[in-house]
Formats: C-alpha cells, sequence, structure tokens
DNA sequence: GCTTAGGATTCG
C-alpha cells in the first residue's frame, strides 16, 4: 500500500523506517542524494488527478507542501511541489487533504519547471514507482481561521426553511448579481442558492459597505450564511440579511483548497466546514446547472452572444462620461475580426496592445453607465471576469463594402441577468488555465517590447503630409509586404529591424564619378574594394616587365618574342597537360607584356594570366593587377583570402576555362563584382541616407560585372541616374520614387549604428 | 430610521 493514513503526528516519525533519514525541505538541491531521504510536511495545496496527454494518459496529482518548522520560519523555499503519478495520484486524492501532515519516502528529485512562476521551489519532488511511499496523518485542528475552538454552529437544509426565524446555511451559487445600489441607502446584492435538497432560494443582502457583500466569482461558488431571516415572497422561501450577519464564500471546483473568501475580521471556520464545501462541490458537480457556466473564452464567441468572459486588462481608456474603454484579452484567438478602437496614446492607461492586435488577440470592452464606478479603479494587469458581456458586430469607420463587420463587446447599463464585472484575485482557480494561455504569448510580448515603438507610429499616428507627393514614381516595388507608407521622418524614429515603404526624391548621391559605384566585393572575408584603375594596373605590369628572365617551368611550354621595346621579351606559356586537348588554347599565361599589349591579346585568347619570373620561377602578378583576362572582362583576386599555389598548379580535368575554374586552379579567391551607391533621400518630413547594395543590379536592370566590361552599361547607369537626379535640377524636377527600405543596424566600433538599404526596388523601363 | 429588492438583456 503506497499510501498509510496514521492517526497521529508522532505515529508519522515512528513509521519512518530506520534507514530513511529526514531532510528538511529547504535544504533539497539538483545534487541532493534522494535515496533513503524523506520529508515530512504539511499538504497546503492539493490539486484534482489528471490525465497527462503527453505521457499516455498516465494519472497525475500536483501538491504543494510546507514545512512548518518554526525554526525555519524565516527560510526561503520551506515549501515545495510535488507530482505523484499513477495509482499513487489517485490513492493520495482519496486518503490526503490540506492541512494534512505527510511523509514522503523515496521521491525523485526533480528541477522544477514553474519555479520562475511560483517562486516556490528550484526542485520538485516526484512520487513515482515502487519503492516510492506516503504516510499521512489527517489535520485534528481545523486548517484556516483564527477560531480556537470547533464552532456549535447548526446549519439548516434549504427545504426545512421556516418563515420568520433567523438560520445559518449553506449553499451553492446558482445566480448572483454584483452589488448595486439600492434605491434606499445600501448597496444590494442579490443571489440565488440551492442544496442537495435542490431547492432554489432567494436571497437579498443590503449593507453600505461594498467591501463587507459577499465575495462571489461564479456560479458554483459555496456561500456560508449566518443570521439570516427568513421569509415567503412568492410562494417561495427567501434570505434576507440581519443583526450580526455574515457570509463566507468558497470556489466551488472540486479538489481546489478550501479557502475562506469574507471581510469578517473574525468567523468561526473548522473541519466540518472543509467537509460540508467538498461535499457541496461534490453534489453540484453533477448538477446540469452547474454547466450552464457562460463563461466562454474569445476564440468561441459568436456575435450577438451574451457571455461571461475570464480575461486579463491590458490597457483602458475613458472615452466620456457614461464609457470607459477595456482592452482585454483572455490568450486566445478570436474567429471574427476584432473591432479596432483607435484611442490617443496619451489618453491610454496601459501597456500597448498593438501586437496583440494585429493578432487578432485583443478584445474592445465598452463598459456603460453603472459599471464605470467598478471600472475606472481597475488597473491594467489585472484579471477581470465580465459578466453578461454582449458581442455585437460593428461596421469599423473605414471599413470596405466588401470587408467583414467587426466584433464589439459591450457591457451595458443595467444589472440584468447579472451583468456586471469584478477584479479576480491572481490565485483563483479560475484563472489557472488562463494564466497558462497567457504564458504561451510570452513572445508576443517580447515582440511587444522591440517593436512598440515602430508599431505605434505606424498604426496611432496620422500620415504627415504624404499626401501631397502624389503622381507617378520612377521606380516600381517588387515585394509583397503590405506595409503602409512612411515618411522619411517616422523611418528615422522607427526601431530596427523594420521594412518600410517610402516615397522620396533623390537630393545626392555618392560616387558622383558613376564609375566608382563599380565595387570588389570578396565573399569569403566581406572585404570591398575600388576596382584599381588603369594607371595602377598598368604601373604593376611595368614593374613585372622588369624582371628579364623568362621562367622555365616543367609543366609550361613556351614560345617567346621579341617586344619592341629593346631587351623586353614576351613569353606565352601553355600548359603541358592540356596540349593535344581541346581546351589548350583556353588558358594561356602571358609574361612580359604591357597592360594595353595584354588588352589586345586578349581579343583573340580566350584566357590570359599575366605571370612574371622570379628567379626563373612563374609567379602570379601582384593581386593589384587582375590575375585574368577573360575578354572584355578583369578578374580580381582577394589579396587576404588568395592561397598561391602556382608552385605546382593542376589542369587536369577541366572541361571549360571560366573565371572559377582559373581561380580555383591558381588558389586564388575571386572577388565579385557588384554595385554601391549612397542616396541622400529626401522628402517633406525629413531627409535619410540610404544604401543601394544588395539590390542595385536588379535596381539598374544590369549586371556589375557585365558593367565592369562594358561601356554600354556603365552609360546606362549614367542615364538612370540623370533621369533620377538631373544635374542642377530642383527638387520638384526630381522624379518621385516608391522605395522599399530595410532597417537594419550593424556592429561598428561596438557600436550599434542604424543602417538604411534599398530593396525590392527597380527602375521603370519604358 | 429599519427601506432598499425580490433575476429575466442595451439600444451606446
Amino acid at each position: 500500500m503506497p499510501v498509510q493514513k496514521v492517526n497521529d503526528s508522532s505515529d508519522l516519525d515512528a513509521k519512518v523506517p530506520s534507514h530513511l533519514q529526514r531532510t528538511s525541505i529547504t535544504s533539497l538541491t539538483m545534487t541532493s542524494e534522494p535515496s533513503h531521504r524523506c520529508v515530512k510536511a504539511t499538504v497546503v495545496h492539493k490539486g484534482p488527478v489528471i490525465s497527462c496527454a503527453q505521457k499516455d494518459g498516465i494519472k497525475m496529482l500536483r501538491a504543494e507542501i510546507k514545512e512548518e518548522d518554526p525554526l525555519q520560519r524565516t527560510a526561503e523555499h520551506t515549501s515545495i511541489n510535488v507530482i505523484f503519478f499513477g495509482t499513487l495520484a489517485k490513492d493520495f486524492s482519496q486518503s490526503a487533504r490540506q492541512g494534512d501532515v505527510v511523509l514522503l519516502a523515496d521521491f525523485t528529485i526533480k528541477k522544477s519547471p514553474s519555479f520562475l512562476r511560483d517562486k516556490l521551489h528550484p526542485c520538485q519532488l516526484e512520487m513515482d514507482g515502487q519503492d516510492a511511499c506516503v504516510y499521512v496523518c489527517p489535520s485534528a485542528a481545523p486548517s484556516h481561521g483564527p477560531s480556537s475552538s470547533e464552532a456549535k454552529y447548526t446549519y439548516v437544509p434549504l427545504n426545512d426553511l421556516k418563515p420568520k426565524t433567523v438560520v445559518n446555511v449553506y449553499g451553492v451559487v446558482t445566480f448572483f448579481k454584483q452589488p448595486f445600489p439600492s434605491k434606499g441607502s445600501d448597496y444590494c446584492s442579490t443571489l440565488k442558492i440551492t442544496d442537495q435538497s435542490d431547492v432554489k432560494v432567494g436571497c437579498n443582502i443590503f449593507s453600505k459597505k461594498l467591501e463587507d457583500h459577499p465575495v462571489i466569482f461564479r456560479v458554483g461558488d459555496i456561500i456560508r450564511l449566518h443570521r439570516f431571516k427568513t421569509d415567503m415572497f412568492r410562494d417561495s422561501m427567501s434570505l434576507l440579511n440581519t443583526f450580526g450577519w455574515s457570509t463566507v464564500t468558497f470556489d466551488g471546483t472540486i479538489d481546489s483548497p478550501v479557502v475562506p473568501r469574507t471581510s469578517s475580521k473574525s468567523f468561526h471556520f473548522g473541519e466540518s466546514d472543509i467537509r460540508t464545501v467538498e461535499e457541496l462541490r461534490q453534489w453540484a458537480a453533477n448538477q446540469s446547472w452547474i454547466s450552464k457556466d457562460l463563461t466562454v473564452s474569445l476564440s468561441l464567441v459568436k456575435p450577438g452572444m451574451y457571455f461571461d468572459l475570464t480575461c486579463q486588462l491590458l490597457a483602458k481608456a475613458v472615452m466620456d462620461s457614461r464609457c470607459i474603454l477595456l482592452k482585454v484579452w483572455d490568450g486566445t484567438k478570436c474567429q471574427h475580426p476584432l473591432l479596432k478602437v483607435a484611442v490617443a496614446s496619451d489618453a491610454l492607461e496601459g501597456e500597448s496592445t498593438v501586437a496583440k492586435d494585429r493578432m487578432n488577440l485583443t478584445a474592445n470592452v465598452l463598459v456603460y453607465d453603472n459599471h464605470l464606478e467598478v471600472a475606472r479603479d481597475l488597473k491594467p494587469g489585472t484579471f477581470l471576469q465580465l459578466y453578461n458581456l454582449h458581442a455585437l458586430l460593428q461596421r469599423a469607420p473605414d471599413q470596405q463594402p466588401d470587408q467583414p463587420d467587426h466584433l464589439s463587446f459591450h457591457l451595458h447599463g443595467g444589472t440584468s441577468y447579472g451583468r456586471g464585472l469584478r477584479s479576480l484575485p491572481v490565485e483563483s482557480p479560475a484563472l489557472q488555465s488562463l494564466k497558462s494561455v497567457l504564458e504561451k504569448h510570452v513572445d508576443l510580448d517580447e515582440y511587444d517590447e522591440v517593436n512598440d515603438g515602430t508599431l505605434l507610429e505606424i498604426w496611432y499616428t496620422p500620415p504627415e503630409a504624404v499626401e501631397a507627393d502624389t503622381g507617378p514614381s520612377y521606380t516600381v516595388l517588387t515585394c509583397e509586404h503590405n506595409t503602409r507608407r512612411l515618411t522619411l521622418a517616422r523611418v528615422k524614429r522607427s526601431t530596427p529591424p523594420l521594412s518600410c515603404h517610402v516615397r522620396a526624391r533623390v537630393k545626392k548621391y555618392k560616387p558622383q564619378q558613376l564609375y566608382q559605384c563599380l565595387k570588389l566585393f570578396c565573399s569569403n572575408c566581406k572585404t570591398m574594394e575600388d576596382v584599381p584603375d588603369d594607371s595602377a594596373v598598368a604601373k604593376v605590369f611595368r614593374e613585372s616587365a622588369k624582371d628579364n628572365q623568362a621562367c622555365d617551368e616543367q609543366w609550361a611550354a613556351t614560345s617567346s618574342a621579341s617586344s619592341r621595346e629593346p631587351g623586353r621579351t614576351i613569353s606565352m606559356h601553355i600548359s603541358r597537360d592540356m596540349v593535344g586537348e581541346s581546351s589548350h588554347m583556353q588558358l594561356i599565361f602571358v609574361e612580359g607584356t604591357t597592360l594595353d599589349e595584354i588588352c589586345v591579346l586578349s581579343r583573340d585568347y580566350k584566357n590570359l594570366v599575366p605571370v612574371r619570373s622570379v628567379n626563373g620561377r612563374m609567379t602570379l602578378m601582384d593581386l593589384t593587377a587582375p590575375f585574368l583576362f577573360s575578354g572584355d572582362k578583369r578578374c580580381y583576386g582577394c589579396k587576404q583570402c588568395s592561397v598561391n599555389t602556382f608552385q605546382n598548379p593542376v589542369f587536369t580535368g577541366v572541361e571549360t576555362w571560366d573565371e572559377q575554374a582559373v581561380a580555383k586552379a591558381l588558389g586564388v579567391q575571386l572577388m565579385q563584382y557588384r554595385l554601391l551607391i549612397q542616396f541622400e533621400l529626401e522628402d517633406q518630413t525629413d531627409t535619410l541616407e540610404a544604401v543601394l547594395w544588395e539590390n542595385a543590379e536588379k535596381f539598374f536592370h544590369v549586371s556589375a560585372v557585365d558593367a565592369s566590361g562594358s561601356q554600354d552599361l556603365q552609360d546606362k547607369i549614367q542615364t538612370v541616374m540623370d533621369t533620377i537626379q538631373p544635374p542642377d535640377s530642383s527638387l520638384e524636377e526630381r522624379p518621385l520614387l516608391d522605395l522599399c527600405l530595410s532597417v537594419y543596424t550593424v556592429k561598428d566600433n561596438d557600436r550599434n549604428k542604424v543602417c538604411y538599404q534599398i530593396t525590392n526596388t527597380e527602375i521603370k523601363e519604358e
């Protein structure tokens, strides 16, 4: 028998088998050796037995136990969660209750997954398997309340009530209204209760003080009434509070802690009360009216419905003297688009709901008239229960005729059907599932924090004079972003990363000498440099030609000729491996030429590699010069990343020699041609520097490598630029450009720098 | 002093 009952706490100690050692909960750590240890503590919470879907439906029960040793009163982590598995869960549920002292032996210690949330204990105990066992000592004393002796109260079943008597009763709440001002001097609570007799009794409670009224959260709550007067009204018994009255309420959830809710400073509460509450809970669970709980999640709300909502308040705003807007959520996504109620951000109290709005998670609740008294004092973050909320389809102000109507929520004036609202304490059992749903959205909060500024700008600020810039754009957007167009001023205020659209003109651009927009880029080390100009390259050739001793390589067949200059010999080398192959004329090594001469030669030969001689050995030139002339293309190698394997080049196994194949054979890291232009954009709100880089070839419809060898293509880029920004033009003369901008940060000397890059944009070609 | 309300949809 894994769960055993004992009569006395001292028996518990006697039960401890001699090989077990008592351990304090405070001292438990992940590295504690659990075997042959036991803990003794009081059950402060016992959850229901549940089936765990992730673990093949195994039965589980969570309990919280607390060490009561007075010596440890100041110590942290005196409470710990215990998970019981399988039959242990069932046995524990039946044998132990809140307030009992238990002794747990041969548990396993696991990391607590809820520690961040409940701050209880970094570990949890798991009771599973053959060895684990539990001894339970039922508590003799009442587990709650200041009462020192068991009260001598008698409770009259509801079917035994006689008129004009003062009684104490217990009942389950089947209907209730939050306290409302009566026409007299007091607030009035109206409720209806029932018990195992199934007789329903109406009850009115009058009190000037709101806090003296019973704290009822939902149908199914259990209420205890002391000193209420009975009377007949419309053929039914009714109850009215009378002198010396008190009420105590309890949550109706089976197996939830029996915690009395009352404002009374002293009240009797004992073991018999716990039993009565548990019996009523058990009985009510099987009654059909209890299932008429009207609490519905947002995901299940249908238009026209009246329902109760358990939710969290995100933000609120006073609309007028008779209406307050509550922005709430319950973590579920509504099936209908939710009405967005725009409120000036300075009128809104609470967090921004922008990210949640976008995911259709925020319900806008309009609270009217008599409910303002409660709504006014609510603080964002509070958990709420809204009663008899009305879901209404409504047309948004800017809505197109073909779009669906939006769902709005009204808490109408009046108290019919218990209409009203109240805050729920965080520990309320009704909130447990809500809180776990909300926790799944923590990412959303982070997203909110990162992007809030940006999104707020986009959604809540009216357009700033962008309307003036209407007319055709010289560019088209190729993206599918559905973002609203922003002014440059607003883009500058945004928080990266972000993609957005702007409409602007080009005030200036760099480089003004457009051939300088051609760059060499190493995809390996990300180095970017200018394409060397001809004078620098020519100088490398001249220096290399000074070594007049021709190369003599075993692997090469050589032919030489005298140049026009005395003493300079031009040599051409071909790999012997390639002689006789179809590719043998595809790759020729040239020595002793000037830049001009190799350019002439490149008209007749596909791939020319300029080389020089160092002590008779063939070597690549300084990589300032192209390592390959391929038709009109000049190919450059990266000075950092090239590994010169020229000593033993391998030329076999290549069918077609292109720049990649040559670079590979020579151990050269090929550099790519890229286009880079820096624009200064301008609109009516601001100016902004944006680069055209990754998207540049698409923007101009020009390939960078082709442009490197083609004056026509370079002229084409110049023509585009002259159209975008005609020389000596005024702002109005320049064409409008629709641009997609990417806003991002780069590390610059350990500091984050915000960059703007034009993406997804092309020029229009007529 | 010893009523008030005694359920039963707003109309924004």
